[in-house]
DNA sequence: TCAAAAGTGTTCCCGCTACACCCATGC
DNA sequence: GCATGGGTGTAGCGGGAACACTTTTGA
C-alpha cells in the first residue's frame, strides 16, 4: 500500500498539557483563559501545534516552558526539573469544530511555584483546584467544563497521577529539591483525597531503598519539631507500592 | 493565537498495532510483512491511515479486521471480543524517511486464533513470538530488528500488557469465552516468563470477587482430572493485584 | 506549660508462600 | 496400576493498620 502526500487527509496534531502541583493542600491544574474562538472565553488547558521538525516530546516541553517558564526533564532525569510524560492521544473527529485535529497530551508533576505564568505569552494562566475544574466539589452544578474534551483529558491525567503515585516515586516531584517526610505525605493526601497515618507513612518512606536520600539539614518551617531534609532517591518504581486506603 | 489550516504543517497519523496472543506456552505478537517501501521485505506492525471522519479507537478497529478478521470490542465491553485499548503516539520527525507521520499505537489482546490472517489483504502476515521479535531469545545476535521504530513500540506494549496483568482482570482476553484456572495460569506464566504454584494460583483467582464466573461444565481438554469452567467476570481491577514473583 | 509536628515501638491481622495432601480422569 | 493435572488444608512469615508513646521545637 504506497502512501503520497496526496493520499492522506491533512491533520493538525498539537501538544494539550495537564500541569498538576500541589497548593495550599489542594490539587490543582494549570488553566489558561482562551483568547480566540472557538470557546473564546472558556477556560483551557494550555497547549500548541507541534512544529515540522520537532518531536512530541520537545514539542510539549516547549510549550510548558511557555506558558509557565517551567523547564521539564524527561521521565529519566535527576531531582531537579519538573517531570513531563506522555498521556494519551485524543482524536475524536468533531473535537475541533474547524479542522481536524489529533493532541497528544502530556502529563506534567510540578512542585509548588510562587508565579504561575512566569514568562507567558498566556496572560491569563492561573492555577485551580482541580476539585472546582471537575465536579467533585460540594454544590456544584453551574460550574462549566473546560474548552473542547479538555474536561476528559485532565480526567485521564489525574487518574494517571493518582495511580503512578502508587507504585512510582512520582510524588518527589511535587516537592522542591529538598522536602520533608510531611511534606511528601501531603502531596499524597492532596492528590488522593485522603488522611494517612504520619507514623506507618515516616516508616514506609524511609524503609523503602531508594526512595529518599537524607539532605542532612532539618527545617522546622511546619511548625512542631524539626524535620529531616530528603531528596527524591534513584527508585523510579516502589515495591511494596504505596497502599491508597479504600477506593 | 489563531490558527488557519495554512499556519500548521501537515502530518499523517497512523495507528499501529500491537496485537498480542498466546501460543503454545509462548507470547506471540502479530507482524507482517512489508511490501513496499520503506523497510520493504521486513517485518513490521499492523497499521494504516486514520481515514478523514474516524475516530483513532475505530481506525485501530478496522485495520484489526482487515489484518485478522478480529472483532474488536473496547476495553468497556462484555467478555467476548478482543481487548483493544490506546498504547502510546510516537511522532519523532525522523521515524518515517518520507514524511512527517504520527502513529497512535494501540495494544490488541486476543485468544490464541486458528487462523492468524482470516479476511487481510496482507498476505504475509503471521503470529512470531516476542522472544524472537525482541532479543530475549537464546544466542540472537543476528535478529533483525522491525521496521520503523517498532522494536520500540512493540516493547511498550509488551510492558504495558505485563503491568496490566497484575492488576487488572485481563488476562481473561487471551483466552476464549470459557476457560479453566489452567489456563488462565498459563497465560500469566507466558506473558510474564515465570512459572507459578498451581495451587496458589487457583485459590487467588477463585477467590478474587467478580474476577472468574463458573461457566457451569467441566473440560478434559488438558488431561489429568477434568477443571470447572469459568467466564471473565464483571471485575475490571484486582484488588489486591497478582504478585508477579521477583522482578 | 501547652500545642503541634516528628519520629519509634508494639500488637494485631490479612494475605502471600511453601508445602503436604487428596481427587478425578486417561492410559 | 501410574501419570497428569485439578483442587483443598495448613503453617509460617512479611508487611500494613492501628495506636501508645517519646522527642523537639514555637508560642
Amino acid at each position: 500500500m504506497p502512501y503520497e502526500p496526496s493520499d492522506y487527509p491533512p491533520f493538525a496534531v498539537t501538544v494539550d498539557l495537564v500541569v498538576l502541583t500541589v497548593r495550599r493542600h489542594a490539587l490543582c491544574a494549570l488553566v489558561v483563559r482562551r483568547g480566540e474562538d472557538p470557546f473564546k472565553g472558556w477556560w483551557g488547558l494550555p497547549g500548541g501545534f507541534v512544529l515540522p521538525d520537532e518531536d512530541l516530546a520537545t514539542a510539549a516541553a516547549r510549550e510548558l516552558a511557555e506558558e509557565t517558564g517551567l523547564q521539564a526533564s524527561g521521565p529519566d532525569s535527576g531531582a531537579a526539573g519538573v517531570h513531563l510524560e506522555q498521556l494519551a492521544t485524543y482524536g475524536e473527529p468533531g473535537r475541533d469544530p474547524r479542522m481536524r485535529v489529533v493532541s497528544v497530551a502530556h502529563l506534567v508533576l510540578a512542585p509548588d511555584l510562587p508565579a504561575p505564568t512566569a514568562g507567558g505569552d498566556a496572560g491569563s494562566a492561573q492555577w485551580m483546584p482541580v476539585d472546582e475544574l471537575l465536579g467533585a466539589g460540594p454544590g456544584e452544578g453551574e460550574r462549566r467544563p473546560l474548552a473542547f474534551d479538555h474536561d476528559r483529558v485532565l480526567a485521564d491525567g489525574l487518574e494517571r497521577a493518582r495511580s503512578k503515585l502508587e507504585y512510582s516515586a512520582l510524588a518527589a516531584a511535587f516537592c522542591g529539591p529538598e522536602f520533608t517526610v510531611g511534606e511528601l505525605r501531603r502531596v499524597y493526601e492532596a492528590v488522593w483525597g485522603v488522611v494517612l497515618d504520619p507514623r506507618n507513612f515516616h516508616r514506609k518512606v524511609t524503609g523503602t531503598p531508594g526512595f529518599l536520600v537524607p539532605a542532612g539539614g532539618t527545617t522546622t518551617r511546619q511548625g512542631g519539631r524539626p524535620a529531616q531534609l530528603f531528596r527524591a532517591g534513584a527508585a523510579m518504581i516502589l515495591n511494596p507500592p504505596m497502599l491508597r486506603p479504600d477506593v
